[in-house]
DNA sequence: ATAGCTTGCTTAAGCGTTTGAGCAAATTGC
DNA sequence: GCAATTTGCTCAAACGCTTAAGCAAGCTAT
């Protein structure tokens, strides 16, 4: 690559030194009691020239990157995609560029690119974080790194977090069943130590009880992430057929709610006259479903401005050794409501 | 955030210069001919004090900045999901790191987030390029900055490129649709100045012509983004009721796939009784279609590898004024057949 | 007339690295 | 026993930028 104009090029042409230049182009022509007249030539010499400030350079005297660090659990999920928009056009905002990285829901990528993005001197973080990544936390606050999560919450590590009130939405959402007639309420959700996702069991045995439905272990499945697909296939065939005969089955994500779904196109169960369904997370491919899927849509606009905002917020105030105040913030899931529950 | 370990302060701890602890941690220990034991205690000392070192710094040294940027059109296409992984993976096997950038189908952001990323001393480029981005590209090719480009190409600015050869998987498809006995056959593709799209609009007159089937200007239906819904609305009610009456619709992308085959279940199409269809593209929403969906699917893992590796080859080769040789490689995409097309 | 201020610039140090050159002490060769 | 080599380290400059401090003019006020 051809050699990038820097401010010594363009002192040169002017044939001045290189800090007047700084000063000028950073706005402090007034303060620092440029000339008029130079001030006009080295503006006019720097776009003659395309300068572009060299960020690199830039960052490491500030010690800022003016950069913010993305990591996600996976790129792929519709979570992620809803996201990142609004988290960068925030960040945009706020005169900062997003860096994303990819963990694929594995601790040890999540160490290495939480290495990377410092090493790269990101100034904070926003994360999507995978399973018993406590440590890694930890080790942010002990750096004293800002960063905010976001999804996933640690209950053993205080930290800032933007995110959905899972209990309560899956509490709603199986009532919502319940109050469509709907008796034999199944749940299908992963079997991990993900808080969020406990929450989301919790939240649908809590409402079992509160509407004293009946409620036996086989009801609620829990999926092995490593054997996905038959564990699915054989919650599906065993909630729908006897002795269990559900009459509704409450899906605890979006991808288990198309895979689940697909499986009960492959049953030929029509719904909801066969099986009603509902979903506590929105997917796009709900739409060449046989009929709309009632679902819950979280705030993801919402949760990315909102984990931005708080970011620079504590990226401003930064001051090492302050004591921190960790912020969580609960927003509100909407409720979409489709055909799937004997609407 | 709290300060950094720096070279200087292993120095300081160990009672040495600076220069040592560097040569001694870049691996240059023997070349230089530094004490085993010195060597021994520098590389604990950096261990204890959990030192990283500062990027930023090395980059500006070197120049190098050892981060891929990869600009994409829009981030929630299937395509990017299924491209980001392979690219990261090869690129890390390569030593750099990959930022993303979303640019949303927009010239101007491409054109910033272009400027960012040389701003922020990317190595190369790969980029899903936005329409009329040609400037874009021959400002790469001026500056000598390395990039490849993907999925989408512009025929009159030679380039780097990676991806498909739109007009023959299009002409395969129709062809595909002709061989099962279906001959009123439309097409939906976007209204655009696109290349890549251009050739499937050509792959499939082709095919018709080749076959002798009988076209209208009326079965070649070119959407405008601006009216969406309505114009993919439109097209499938006018193409699958007489005077068209058309038995096949090929999809020139899964966006348009997934719209399609949305308005006609609402118009309680049966496929592929009533009305066949094949997609260019793959989409995870195919899954919940009522029957499983032929389509082609882009080898995405291999494009993505060998974008970086062509990258990674010419970054190598930088000699600035060295005349370029430009590569294009056009890949094989596979033939899913599903139940879509009467098969 | 001259101390003191203002104007308009330059100097120099520093951010954390890398790296060629330099240099004293220890070792070798003859 | 002394020159030449080797060993084991340090010095200093540089990457492109920022910014406090400095300094020579010209100007003001008394």
């Amino acid at each position: 690559m051809k050699k990038n104009v820097s401010l010594k090029d363009i002192a040169g042409q002017v044939g001045v030194s290189v800090s007047l230049v700084s000063y000028v182009l950073n706005g402090h022509a007034k303060k620092m009691r440029v000339g008029e007249e130079m001030t006009q030539q080295i503006i006019e010499t720097a776009r003659k020239l395309h300068y572009q400030p060299n960020q690199i350079a830039k960052s490491l005297k500030s010690k800022k990157s003016q950069t913010i660090g993305l990591i996600v659990a996976e790129i792929k999920y519709g979570y992620t995609a809803g996201i990142v928009r609004s988290i960068e056009e925030e960040a945009a905002k706020n005169g900062y560029t997003v860096i994303i990285g990819n963990c694929h829901e594995d601790l040890r990528l999540l160490h290495e690119l939480i290495q990377v993005f410092i090493t790269r001197q990101v100034d904070g973080l926003i994360i999507v974080a995978s399973e018993k990544a406590e440590a890694e936390v930890q080790y942010l606050k002990k750096k004293e790194m800002p960063f905010v999560l976001i999804d996933r919450i640690f209950p053993s590590v205080e930290s800032n977090f933007i995110g959905i009130d899972n209990f309560q939405v899956a509490f709603n959402a199986t009532q919502y069943l319940h109050k469509h007639g709907l008796r034999r309420i199944a749940m299908i959700n992963y079997a991990s130590t993900f808080f969020h996702l406990r929450e989301r069991s919790r939240g649908y045995l809590e409402a079992l009880e509160a509407h004293k439905l009946r409620y036996k272990k086989s009801l609620l499945r829990e999926i092995q992430k490593s054997s996905y697909d038959t564990d699915v296939q054989t919650a599906i065939r065993e909630l729908t057929s006897p002795p269990l005969s559900c009459d509704a089955i409450f899906f605890a994500t979006d991808t288990l709610a198309i895979t689940g779904l697909k499986n009960l196109i492959e049953l030929k169960k029509r719904i909801p006259e066969d099986i009603a369904a509902i979903s506590f997370d929105e997917s796009e491919s709900f739409a060449l479903f046989q009929c709309p899927v009632t679902h819950y849509r979280q705030p993801l606009n919402d949760i990315g401005t909102t984990a931005i905002k708080t970011l620079v917020e504590e990226m401003k105030n930064e001051k090492p050794g302050k004591k921190q105040k960790w912020k969580q913030l609960y927003l509100e899931s909407t409720l979409v409501i489709g055909k799937s529950c004997r609407e």
